[in-house]
DNA sequence: CTTATAATTTAGATAAGGCTAAAAATATTT
DNA sequence: AAATATTTTTAGCCTTATCTAAATTATAAG
């Protein structure tokens, strides 16, 4: 009965480490360049100073650099970590939801425990489990055990298909009455839009924004840059 | 973004004092009676006086009696709430083996740690999921969600005499090496045993498994569970 | 090119959980 | 019943991850 100590010694990284590389590698993608250590806190719901005391400990570990007042970057290393945290929550979202029948929206803060346990068998055996999903419920892509993710290239809203899913990554038109309209209905960087239905004469769709659902005519889906899901 | 604290402010109990809880209930079921301080300890491979701390922790909140010198006895309260990490134990145990085809022996370090992922919805869709069994993969009886345990005959195979016959329904010691040793012999749950004799000095037995006979230790007779026919 | 503001870091403190060494209580011998 | 041995507790310290408050650096404004 020696296993408990055993465990934790084997798993290279603490939870808290991992919360902290996971929420970095989020935010190097949306906002490419270094990620400061206000935005870290701001995500993970904790102080600056908490941030910079965590990030130093990391860039000791080869996690990231950092250098003071400037934010910091992952290390190969370090995105590699994030990316199978990440591989790990998607894929238990994915059994949450086509093994337990939880409903998409409730599966978040479960898998956000069930990723931190540690056993490469285990997500190996997972994923084969569920038929090696390339994405999870909410339609983001599931990285590959190296920690690579499929890219996808950006298109016009109004390329999706029925079901299809995408994030708002930019718009064509940035006229002011555009803008305020995508205000209005919570559309902004990084929102993810699903496609519900798609009228093939005029072009018009019924998309999912969040929970809300509503009809956009085809003049906003040909102004609207998103990432393929 | 402000889950991750959310769900250990709602999870009532830390990892540690889980573990405390769980060890003590194992500790009063073998040994009845008040349980000191040093089996604790040296069951979770800790020092006693870090067992001190912890379970004045647990009886400031009434989740056992204690009384210094004493040792310490759980109340309903921590009886339940260790039980109820016990049939978390088994049912990611048995999703593991049944599921994920783990072997047997492979289970034990990995549901340790989904023992402690925090949500009844969870454990209730999985106990669905799993077809709600009352055993785990070594023959242990799942608490029900009220920390309720079936109580069973079984006795050690040691206890069985020449010509009487049993079916194994679990293991006491649960060592990889042990499993293993089992799993050459092709014993497992459900496997019939026959003594065919028995030694009086050394405690040794010529057992029949299927159709082949042989020869086992003291140590392997006490440490295997059956129910007799 | 200074000054004001915002972002970031440092210093010192706290809480959880654990450890060591020493003290105190209980058990066991003689 | 006294002496010794064992068990248990106390006291004080360590580490991790957090916080607050104060100091520092960068950035923006005048």
């Amino acid at each position: 009965m020696v296993i408990k100590k055993y465990i934790y010694l084997c798993s290279m990284f603490s939870l808290a480490e991992e919360n902290y590389l996971k929420a970095i590698y989020h935010l190097e993608q949306q906002a490419k360049g270094e990620v400061s250590t206000n935005a870290i806190a701001e995500r993970m719901d904790t102080k600056p100073s908490s941030v910079t005391d965590m990030v130093q400990k990391l860039a000791e570990k080869k996690l990231l650099s950092y250098k003071r007042y400037k934010g910091v970057l992952l290390t190969a290393e370090g995105r590699k970590t994030a990316a199978n945290v990440i591989r790990k929550h998607r894929l238990w979202e994915v059994f949450l939801v086509e093994k337990l029948n939880f409903h998409w929206d409730e599966v978040h803060e479960i898998a956000e425990q069930l990723e931190h346990v540690h056993s490469e068998e285990l997500i190996s055996r997972l994923d084969k489990f569920l038929g090696s999903p390339d994405f999870d419920p909410h339609g983001d892509p599931i990285p590959d055990k190296h920690g690579n993710v499929k890219r996808t290239e950006k298109k016009l809203l109004s390329e999706l298909e029925k079901k299809q899913r995408g994030v708002c990554v930019g718009v064509r038109e940035s006229s002011s009455e555009f803008l305020q309209y995508l205000d209005k209905k919570k559309i902004t960087i990084g929102t993810k839009i699903t496609v519900l239905g798609k009228e093939f004469f005029d072009g018009s769709m019924i998309i999912q924004v969040g929970r809300d659902q509503f009809f956009i005519s085809k003049k906003i889906g040909e102004n609207l840059y998103v990432q393929t899901l």
